[in-house]
DNA sequence: CGGATGTTTCGATCTCCTTCGAAGTGTCCG
DNA sequence: CGGACACTTCGAAGGAGATCGAAACATCCG
């Protein structure tokens, strides 16, 4: 057959649990160095440059270099979509062998997906800004509408900046736990860290976790109604 | 860390080549006995028996007894839909492996995913429908409009049978050779089968690619504008 | 410059898992 | 009922790749 892509190659440079663990400690968004990771996914140094030299070599991750350390993180937003995309049918899946914690339930209401929020606060905002007019949603294409800008800029983000970047200013990622659509891109990447300079929201050390603060609850929930 | 679900145990499952394999020819949607996906992978019956049976176990796929063969097609949509987000990633990254033959063209076209239509002219179907107002398209949740409906019965496809089974009628899948969504649930899979009933669309045997008849060519254009 | 720290390379080991032939179970057909 | 066919289970063989210690390399710091 060999129709399409290699679809087998990827999967298997995934399928290690050590590698698994590197990737997804890298959906957190920060860059770790090599010596983090290896203590992350339970492996020594030795094993752990091996894993990320496959894992860069195969264009999943984005080695920096700085000084002594490596820094390493995502490639980019299609690998994180895909990485979701397995953990939604994996968590359909897998089933019971994850309960659902407490800590799982966090994960549910926020959390880090590589550089923007997701999660049901992530879902509220999406909505909460598409029925206000301030996303224009056709089909698959979203954009900012006029309204829209002035509405982002007057919590603190600065659009034109953003245009000026390559990368696409909107788009949509699919959230697996919600299974609905949340904002990504330019715009979703810099809304969360507007709210963390706002002091809205508290990264969970060494997690996904984000956990709002008693501010940010209400600043949040003022400004994208249900 | 261990957060979230178990990833690296479904990616692993992917790959293997020979499983990578028999998961992408179901993604053609027609069930196929044991044998023929022996072949396929290019093993032994002995060796794609014992891929199968992980397979079942991992509730990828389903296998239904029948006589003396046993038929087995992908589990359900969301199987596909990580398939076809796994693929995407791998065109994007794989690279120039792959290169871009007249096939690959074909498939770009339209071709099956799953149980419905996918490709170029998917997209357009969705836009065509969703731009008229027979798609309700609000966030993420899709649904038929009452025009819809009778634009529907009005080329063949008996929505209230459809109705009637429990698989949601409305889903939109992400495309990934478009990159943009086209339409799934039960009525994408009811779209497909009329269109092959009208005999608009023809099969490729052995293969995820559909080939438009001369008239189907027509008919769909004139149903479903740009 | 020398020691400390971070990272990679090398080589050897070892474990897991794919693979296949052969034998076993079940189903159909004459 | 018996033979052909479809598929699965079993056991053995083989190989690919993960893992680690030790040593090499690079960079920083005093």
């Amino acid at each position: 057959m060999k129709e399409g892509p290699d679809i087998s190659r990827l999967a298997a440079l995934i399928g290690d649990p050590a590698r698994a663990n590197i990737l997804l400690a890298r959906l957190g968004g920060k860059a770790l160095t090599a010596s983090e990771l290896a203590e992350e996914a339970g492996v020594t140094p030795a094993t752990a440059s091996s894993h990320l030299a496959q894992l860069s070599g195969a264009d999943l991750i984005w080695p920096r270099k700085q000084g002594r350390h490596r820094y390493f993180a995502l490639k980019d937003a299609d690998v994180a979509a895909a990485l979701e995309g397995l953990i939604g049918l994996a968590a359909l899946k897998g089933g019971q062998r994850t309960r659902t914690g407490p800590r799982d339930e966090a994960l549910h209401t926020a959390r880090i997906c590589y550089d923007h929020l997701a999660g049901r606060r992530a879902v509220q905002m999406f909505d909460a800004m598409a029925q206000r007019g301030f996303l224009e949603v056709d089909r698959d294409h979203i954009a900012l509408s006029a309204t829209g800008v002035s509405f982002v800029d007057g919590i603190g983000v600065d659009v034109a900046a953003l245009h000026a970047a390559r990368r696409p200013l909107c788009r949509v990622c699919l959230d697996w736990s919600e299974r609905r659509s949340h904002l990504s891109g330019a715009l979703g990447a810099a809304m969360l860290q507007r709210f963390t300079d706002l002091k809205w929201i508290r990264r969970q050390a060494g997690s996904r976790q984000i956990h709002f603060t008693a501010a940010g609850t209400r600043e949040f929930a003022a400004a994208f109604p249900i």
